[in-house]
RNA sequence: GGGGGCAUGGCGGAAUCGGUAGACGCAGCGGACUUAAAAUCCGCAGGUCGCAAGACUGUGGGGGUUCAAGUCCCCCUGCCCCCA
């Protein structure tokens, strides 16, 4: 065709742009949808035909934003597809509502709590269901509510049972600005609470754990199994489980003659190989036998030290960067395995909870014992040296490497990987240490002192100790009609009419735990619950649970890759070792997506965010106060940064198809997304395009073939075209959803098949067009869902959806072809193109090639020195 | 400091097993339609040189393996994430 001839589909443009009217049709079938309870999940029989699509639950904030929408539509998207393959699907939805944002609510506008949540949930629901995803709503699952909490806490008591829930006196994270302790996790790398942000400090309260690290190992080594998850997720698990091997060695405390006490000091290392180069033993200032071993010259020294520690943060205590600061505190041991008499000190950068919170001094081969060793003019030793250097050179800082054993006494020449076996057998001999695995996991502190969170089930009896609440007795219902001021601790336990109880036990006068649980705890089954949730005797039945867990494809952001996702790991296995279910593994496969950036504007002089509404020239921002050049960047969707896109006025503006659609196609699941709405402008024209494609192709007459159809032998090169584009768009959609659940590329698979039906449909005949128009429609299905159910029934005029259709079946005789392009290299580089019989063998290829016009102008007469025929794809002549 | 990841046109991104780099879209340009504009449709488009045919060059930089490298190997640079 001529460049600017006229267009010959104009046949097919005729129908009015403007009919394509999203705002009509979605809410129109969505109420259908709704009335036909289209989205319910089936009965499974058995677990084969399950498919098991899960999102992660939001936090009801009352506001969707557009992370959420990625994460549902991605599950979504996947959903619908499974269902027409034949699948039966569970794609629930449901809200992490404890927490703090409801409480912060309640002390700063005196609403309460649960109402507040109540409102958001209904908000965000409404918000929702303007997205047309094909969510079961009657499996809905609030956390904040007795009927799911009832279940936590029984899960609790299990747990309990087990002795994997204990209390015990701990230095705890206490974040002073909501007036509470954290978890290890909820603590960043500066020191600071994950949602208050404020710096961290140090408290000893007596706190609810749960031993997380009993299950460290089989936590770790199952990382294995999940080949679906992204490595990097398993990568940061592993590292933050932190395994190591080493041994525990006892070092025994001597007096002033140099005689044991009966004392010994337990330390943790991974390198007993540098055993003989301990100058120095350090203590954990909280270490509990410190204050027994001071000397009366050193008290003072050693509380002041003590006091001072007490106040700063592990990550201050632990930050490479500064000075290692510490005491001795006038005591000495021996070392087991040469005698010598060496000092006990106390640093901050040795902590309680860790191994034995006692380690040896290796200033010699260690980099921060020599930093510590220089700082406070400890000897240090060498004991290992490179293979074939001086023993007698000293490098001048820590040799951390392996090496050859020196000064060791029997251990001399051995290499030191050697060495370390070689010690801890001898420790084991001599009975003063034995080989150990330590963890850098820590067990899980699950109390919080606020007042909007689940209620542990537990009661404190002067006599008895810690009983349980008997579970006939669950819930334990959170008071609902308190006032809350933020300020003293633990809500609860100023409200005495409530903590008093009889012991469940010995029914003697008692107190209730007046502490809330983490709302991790919450969320480390929810996923359980979907499978079952009005099951009233139960948390979960284990028959439901077994069919329908593990979870196909679990979707979230990457901000859970420790937190939720180990906890959930955990859960999963303590309950499966409890006979609550048979898997292991919660998750199959873990798909974490990208975030939704904004467009955003940057004053660079004073750093303030500049509205886009705001910004007069796109082309050149500037303040539109100070007239500065801006600066641009895509950043993370915020308030603060004016950078946000509400969801519903995109929805109110091109519908929630466009909106699917663009946010499927502007970047892979994985990546970050920059929201541009030029793109989102070009996504609501594709779909204009399609209502014009199909309604123009309805208009003319077209229709879906009946079931059983099969194609014309006598296809014309059009037909043949038309139907090849169908079939390979089938093929590759297919692969996208099934595969790498590459989204981006299925959607732009769908503009191919469209811009190739433009094309074709007006040389195609009815019949053969109509199979066309109806693989479209039904690969659009899971995408556009709106769409494609009001193109198809105008179609059809069929009662049914077509989302109660199957998926297009490939024909794979529809992409063969008669001739394809051989590519012609020579000496790899491409020289040209030949049209040859697509099942031409190789020795035919390379005849033809060698015979081509381009053979004849590259090689010049001379027969090439090799030829390589890759069949299907080019032959390489080489000179 | 340790571990992991990423780097492709003006932009977002494609590219099974090593086999035509830049699919699809956005922005841009040319044309058709229109009194005109919008919308729509048709086309062009990595860079350099050239009227053109075409040649050379090109996936952060340097080297290597191979008939053939965005893809595999080594070194370097920059950015991001996790841990310290």
């Amino acid at each position: 065709m001529e460049p600017g001839a006229p267009c010959p589909t104009a046949l097919f443009t005729v129908s009015d742009p403007s009919r394509y009217k999203p705002q009509e049709i979605e809410s129109h079938w969505q109420a259908i949808w709704r009335e036909r309870r289209l989205d319910r999940t089936p009965e499974v029989a058995e677990s084969g035909d399950a498919f098991y699509a899960l999102s992660m639950f939001p936090y009801p904030s009352g506001t969707l934003h557009m992370g959420h929408v990625r994460n549902y539509v991605i599950t979504d998207v996947v959903a619908r597809h499974q269902r027409m393959r034949g699948r039966r699907v569970l794609h629930p939805m449901g809200w992490d509502a404890f927490g703090l944002p409801a409480e912060n609510a309640a002390i700063e506008r005196g609403v309460d709590p649960a109402e507040w949540t109540r409102r958001n949930i209904a908000q965000m629901r409404t918000q929702l269901e303007r997205l047309g995803l094909s969510i079961d709503w009657s499996r809905e699952v609030t956390t904040c509510q007795p009927e799911y909490y009832r279940w936590t806490q029984w899960l609790f008591l299990r747990f309990w049972e087990a002795g994997l829930a204990y209390r015990k006196e701990a230095t705890v994270n206490w974040d002073p600005v909501d007036e509470t302790v954290l978890a290890n996790e909820q603590v960043d790398g500066e020191g600071r609470s994950w949602r208050s942000g404020a710096l961290v400090e140090k408290r000893k309260l007596r706190q609810w754990f749960l031993r997380i690290t009993a299950y460290a190992d089989p936590l770790l080594a199952d990382l294995d199994q999940l080949t679906l998850w992204p490595e990097r997720v398993r990568t940061m698990q592993a590292n933050w489980i932190g395994r190591s091997t080493g041994a525990e060695l006892d070092f025994p405390v001597v007096d002033g003659e140099g005689r044991e006490t009966g004392a010994t000091i337990r330390v943790f290392t991974t390198r007993p190989d540098t055993l003989f180069g301990v100058t120095y033993l350090v203590l954990a200032p909280e270490h509990p036998l410190v204050p027994s071993l001071t000397s009366a010259d050193q008290a003072v020294a050693v509380l002041a030290f003590q006091d001072l520690v007490a106040g700063e943060s592990e990550r201050e205590r632990t930050d490479e960067e500064r000075p290692k600061r510490g005491v001795p505190i006038g005591a000495r041991v021996r070392n087991p395995a040469s005698g010598e008499l060496i000092p006990l000190w106390i640093a901050d950068y040795v902590l309680a909870d860790y191994g034995s919170g006692a380690v040896m001094g290796v200033p010699g081969h260690d980099h921060r014992d020599f930093l510590f060793a220089r700082q406070h003019d400890l000897p240090i030793r060498q004991v290992i040296v490179p293979e074939g250097a001086d023993p007698a050179a000293f490098a001048g800082a820590a040799w951390t490497e392996p090496g050859v054993m020196i000064h060791s006494g029997p251990f001399d020449g051995l290499p030191s990987g050697e060495a370390k076996a070689t010690i801890v057998a001898a420790a084991v001999e001599g009975g003063w240490g034995a080989p150990r695995v330590q963890y850098r996991l820590r067990d899980w502190l699950i109390s919080r002192q606020r007042y909007w969170g689940c209620p542990i089930p537990m009661v404190r009896c002067p006599d008895c100790g810690d009983v349980p609440v008997p579970v006939e007795q669950l819930p334990v219902v959170l008071p609902t009609d308190l006032t809350l001021d933020g300020r003293g601790g633990s809500p609860l336990s100023q409200r005495e009419a409530w903590w008093t109880v009889a012991c469940p036990n010995c029914g003697g006068p008692a107190r209730r735990e007046t502490d809330t649980m983490d709302t991790f705890m919450c969320s480390s089954w929810y996923y359980l619950r979907y499978a079952d949730p009005h099951n009233s005797e139960l948390p979960f039945g284990k028959d439901a649970v077994d069919r329908w867990l593990p979870v196909d494809l679990y979707v979230g952001g990457i901000e859970h890759a420790i937190l939720h996702l180990l906890y959930s790991r955990f859960f999963t296995k303590v309950l499966r070792d409890q006979g609550l279910l048979s898997f292991g593994e919660p998750f199959t496969r873990l798909l974490t997506q990208g975030m939704v950036q904004g467009l955003t504007y940057r004053n660079p002089t004073t750093g303030k965010y500049v509205a886009p509404a705001d910004v007069n020239d796109v082309n050149d921002p500037r303040d539109p106060i100070s007239g500065e050049v801006l600066q641009v960047s895509f950043d993370k969707m915020s308030k603060s940064k004016h950078n946000g896109v509400d969801p519903s006025a995109v929805i109110d503006r091109y519908g929630a198809d466009t909106a699917r659609l663009f946010i499927l196609f502007k970047a892979p699941p994985e990546k970050d997304l920059e929201w541009e709405d030029a793109d989102v402008e070009g996504q609501f024209r594709f779909l204009q395009r399609l209502w014009r494609l199909v309604d123009g192709a309805r208009e003319q007459g077209i229709r879906p073939p009946a079931a059983g159809f099969t194609p014309p032998e006598d296809l014309s090169p059009a037909e043949r075209d038309l139907r090849r584009a169908a079939h390979t768009a089938i093929q590759d959609i297919s692969g996208d959803l099934e595969g790498e659940l590459q989204l981006n590329t299925a959607v732009s698979e769908l503009m191919k098949l469209s811009n190739a039906m433009t094309a074709l449909l007006p040389q195609a005949r009815p019949e053969v067009a109509g199979e066309a128009v109806a693989i479209l429609v039904l690969l659009l299905a899971p995408f556009a869902p709106h769409l494609a159910e009001e193109l198809w029934h105008r179609l059809t005029g069929a009662a049914d959806s077509v989302h109660e259709r199957s998926w297009p079946q490939l024909d794979a005789s529809a992409l063969s072809r008669d001739t394809i392009p051989l590519v012609i290299q020579v000496k790899g580089k491409v020289r040209g193109n030949l049209e040859v019989p697509a099942d031409a063998d190789a020795a035919t290829l390379e005849r033809l090639a060698l015979e081509s016009d381009v053979a004849a102008r590259w090689l010049e007469g001379q027969p090439p020195r090799r030829v390589i025929v890759v069949p299907g794809k080019l032959v390489n002549l080489v000179p």
